[in-house]
This record gives structure tokens, sequence and C-alpha cells, in this order.
DNA sequence: CGGGGACTTGATGGTTGTCAAGAAATGTGG
DNA sequence: CCACATTTCTTGACAACCATCAAGTCCCCG
């Protein structure tokens, strides 16, 4: 319990479903690397409303602020993480040269962030949660399923619409035959879904997706 | 043309307006750092749609990824960036230790990323506006007013919106007094505009902004 | 002075948010 | 293991908002 690297103490911890990580505004003394589980990053306004950040799952890596958090991590399922602490400032944050660049701590965590704009880049709400799915099972290394460990709710406030409406896209996007709702929180894309071949920053037929359509 | 830090090398260069800093899909060789002037950094689609991620002004700190860019970099008006190339691999990213931990290259990146993603927390167009003329001016550093380089388009690209509706919610922002259009591009805050006081990720009546209201 | 681009504004239909109710799933105690 | 309570999710009706289509205005620049 308590790995050392050259530069960086890195410290193992579990977390229980529900427990907090860390909260917003806290000092920001380490970034994270997620083993197993997934999390949720949000930003809560001072008038009640959440913004939710990321859902991080294992690989992912983030907490990468310096000074304050900017969010709060909650785990959505019980987890297992690493903390790597830092001390303020980032002249440690490189301990060692990593062989394949796309692996880096930096480069998952920023993208983990910027991932996240572009599902706003769909205007249709079948669309944004189209996009998200494919995007969270290619996460999430499953090709024709995805667990979804939050709420309704949730995915709501990270794609800006409400729960209704998700709920209302979900079943759109069943009807078109793009996925199957096994259970909520369980969907399949049946085999010859268009979805499958879709990668994340990629065009697709989703931008045409619409509530009412068929 | 060309400074030297301990393990970066920096290079000065200047843009007109108009020219392209790199490409989508170009090899990532370095980070971008933004002394004067201001860009736009846009990721295309494949079916033409663009999604504008973020606006670097001065001081801003892009082009982070690793790998290949996942967006081009436009200047909007004269600029001039020091690009720090690094090699595909990070761990030469930290050159030296900073005294004030929020003004690292890695926190800002991030931030312009971050920042993006609160204003879709908006639901209502009028609201999304407010909140991005008020994080604009703050980078700006100028309180009273806002110049922005960048068209209608950008800005509703950028917020997920049409340039219709952007449109109105600049008119519906000047009927309400929160904001006084000298020209298109000079937007000015006045004097008890309720904008002033909030800052960026800060609730407000925001939330409570629609088209129709007077 | 004329042309073209950027911006604004009007009318309409489609999509989403809101309000409300009902169904399904999960968890708990007997 | 089953019944019940609670939460989560789904669905319907309506009003509000935004995208679309279209026209008109302003401004910059040649």
């Amino acid at each position: 319990m308590g790995e050392k690297t050259l530069f960086n103490e890195a410290t193992r911890l579990t977390l229980r479903k529900g427990q907090i990580l860390y909260n917003q505004d806290d000092p920001a003394d380490g970034w994270i690397e997620l083993r197993s589980g997934a999390l949720r990053l949000c930003h809560y306004y001072s008038d009640g409303r959440r913004q939710v950040l990321a859902f991080p799952v294992a690989g992912d890596v983030f907490g990468l602020e310096a000074g304050f958090r900017l969010s709060s991590a909650e785990a959505l399922v019980e987890c297992t993480v690493v903390k790597h602490r830092h001390r303020g400032d980032w002249s440690r944050f490189s301990p060692r040269p990593t062989p394949a660049p796309a692996s880096h701590p930096l480069e998952r965590g920023l993208a983990l962030v910027q991932d996240s704009l572009q599902f706003f880049g769909y205007p249709t709400a079948a669309g944004r949660l189209g996009a998200f799915l494919i995007e969270f099972a290619r996460r999430q290394g499953q090709g024709d399923r995805v667990d979804l460990p939050m709420s309704r709710l949730d995915i709501a406030e990270h794609l800006g619409l409400t729960m209704h409406t998700i709920s209302r896209a979900f079943a759109q996007l069943a009807r078109s035959g793009l996925i199957e709702c096994v259970t909520p929180q369980r969907i399949r894309f049946p085999a010859r879904s268009e979805l499958v071949r879709a990668s994340g920053f990629e065009a697709m037929a989703l931008s045409d997706l619409r509530i009412g359509a068929a």
C-alpha cells in the first residue's frame, strides 16, 4: 500500500459505491489513476445545478487540477484507484519517459475532458446520446454492449439535457434498431447496428436522428 | 527567433489574420503559448460540420495533444505565439519549477478546455451566451467590455447553437440591459449589470434568461 | 458608388422542457 | 422467498424554445 516511483508517491485506495474521493474546492494534492470501477466528476453551481464533467472508467486518469478541485469525484460503483501526490507545482509531474506516447497520463487526462465536448456537436438528443454510448462502450473496451454505471439523470446532466429527454432518446434509438435495452443499465448493440462502426470524433447519421422519427 | 530553455526548444511565430497554425490530424510536435491575438480551435467532422472547441487569447496555452492534432488552430486576428516543441513523448514537458502553480502551462491548457464545458450547464441560449461573454471578458482581462474577434457563427458553433439564435440572444441581453452592443464586435457591460459581478463557474440568474422575455 | 459578406429580424414547424402520472426495478423486512 | 416501500425509469400532453427558411439591413471594402 504505497508504491514509490522516482519522483512521485503513489497510494492505492478502494472506494465503496457512493463514496466521495474528493470534493469540489478541496486542495488538489494529487492526480488519480483509476484501476477499476467508474466515477462521476461533478461541478456544483451555487444555485444547486450540477454539471457532470466526465465518467472516468478503468484506465482513465483525472484530477489533474493544480490548486483546488474544480469538481468532486464520486464513486458510481466500487472502485480501485491509485493516487499520485504532487506538491502544488508540476515540476515533477513526468516521472519517467513513456514508450507509448498515447498512454501517458497527461494525454489521457486531457482526452477525457476534451471528448466530452464532442457530444455538443450533435444538435439532437438522440444523436448526443448515441455518440455518448459509442464513446463509453469504446472506453469500456466492450464492442457490442455497454454497462452503464450511472443513472439517467447523470447522463442528462452530462449531455446538457433532461432525464425525460434522455429516456425518450433511449426509446427512439431502440425503436430505430440501433440499440437494444436489455435492462435500463445494460445496452446491447445489435450486430448490424451502424453505431458499432462509428468511432468517437467521427461523423455519422447521428446528426439526423430525431426523437420524433420512427 | 528561437529561445532555448533547459529542456525545450521554443520558437516565436507571427500569424496573419486567417492564417492556420496547424491543421487537424497534423502530427502534434509541440504545444503553443499565445502571447497576443486570438485564435479559433476547430474540429471538423467528415460530414462538414464544425465544432469550435475554444477561443484562446493572450496568455492561454493550447495544442497539448500528443500524437495528432484533434483540432485545427486558426488565427482570428494577427497573433504572436511561442511554439514549444516536444518529441512525441511528454517526459520533458515540465522544464522548470513554477513559482505560481496556477500559471503552469498544463493547468492553463486544462482550464481552457474545461471552461468550455460549463456553458452547456445553461439550458437557454441567452444564459449560455451570457456565461460565454463573462468568461471571455474575464480572460481578456477587461472588466466592463469585451472585444469579440470571432464571428457570430463561430460563437454559435462554440455554444452548440445557430447564428440566428445567437443574434437573438444578443438582442435579448441588450433589451434586458445586461449588455450594450456598441458594434457587433464591441460589447459593453453597463455599470450595474449583474453580469459583471458573476464569474465563470458561478451560478446566477442566467439560468432563467429566455429569448422571449423582455 | 456598387457589391458582397456579416448580421439582424420575421414566420413557422419540430424538438425539448415542464408538469403530471404510471410502470418497472431495486432494496428491505418479515 | 415473498410482499411491500422507495427509488428509478418511462410515457403522455402541452407550452416554450430553437432550427429552419426567408427576407431585409448594415457595414466593410474594393
